[in-house]
DNA sequence: ATGCTGTTGCCACTATCTTGCAACACTAGG
DNA sequence: CCTAGTGTTGCAAGATAGTGGCAACAGCAT
């Protein structure tokens, strides 16, 4: 997380309460889900008496996912944020918005397959990556 | 498209001319980008002279996404569908939001993982499947 | 200490999707 | 062909998420 502060210095971007409460509420969600959407960690700031603006997250968030520091996976009609920490892709339960890491070398068939079809999935940084959406055990069970 | 239609029959939905409007609009779709917005199909619609409300649009898109007849594919914050003809998967482009097919056997390595990882990606008929988040060649070349 | 410039808060606003409800229209059955 | 039953729709209000302008503020290099 600190390696990420000065990654965003270097590009420029100053060291401010804002971003360093952001980059750490994002560190936090890696020991739960790894992920939050916008909205979520907007609350978990403001719950832990961070005063930061939804507009303030939204922005950084853009900051931080256009250098590579964070990742987005699109779930549902949202987009949940993550750290970028590894090359790990994601599969995502439609149901329950459960996101799971999926290993790079698991996945390169795919990203092979996308770049023939003309859509390089690694320009390092960019919101990129591979996606399995589907369905966790629990959501196969319960409710239809 | 009529195939659809009978199939929706037999799941209870009625033959109406908001559902037929909607399948159509999807049919004609493929011949062009093969996905389409809700909004945009909505636009289309009313285009065409028919009347059909947006909320209706949404309800039946979801009924369709529902049995399967329908996918969809999030693309930024919104969500794409598109007729769930074959048993193809999708790559984006996260600058334009191109969307391009992918053949079901070069996604195979991934659904396997996504299945180890607990999230079974083949449940016939739901919002599931691979997507490979990108860029296309102009949105590499342009803008950063 | 100071100035330049990135950054934030505030707030109004857009876009997209959802929901309740009453009227309507498919379908099957008679 | 008519009718009852239930799925569907239009309408309108509202919820949710994200955006953009602008003035005040705050890093950071000098």
């Amino acid at each position: 997380m600190d390696a990420a502060l000065r990654r965003s210095r270097r590009a420029g971007l100053r060291n401010t309460a804002a971003r360093r409460a952001i980059l750490d509420e994002l560190a936090r969600a890696v020991g739960d889900q790894g992920h939050l959407t916008a909205t979520r960690l907007h609350h978990a700031l403001l719950a832990r008496g961070l005063t930061v603006e939804l507009s303030t997250v939204h922005r950084v968030l853009a900051q931080l996912v256009e250098l590579g520091i964070a990742h987005t996976v699109p779930v549902g009609r949202t987009v949940t944020f993550g750290l970028a920490d590894d090359a790990h892709h994601h599969a995502v339960c439609a149901g329950c918005g459960d996101i799971r890491q999926l290993p790079a070398a698991a996945v390169a068939a795919s990203v092979a397959a996308a770049r023939a079809a003309g859509i390089e999935a690694d320009p390092s940084g960019h919101p990129t990556g591979v996606v399995v959406y589907g369905r966790c055990r629990r959501c196969r069970t319960t409710t239809h």
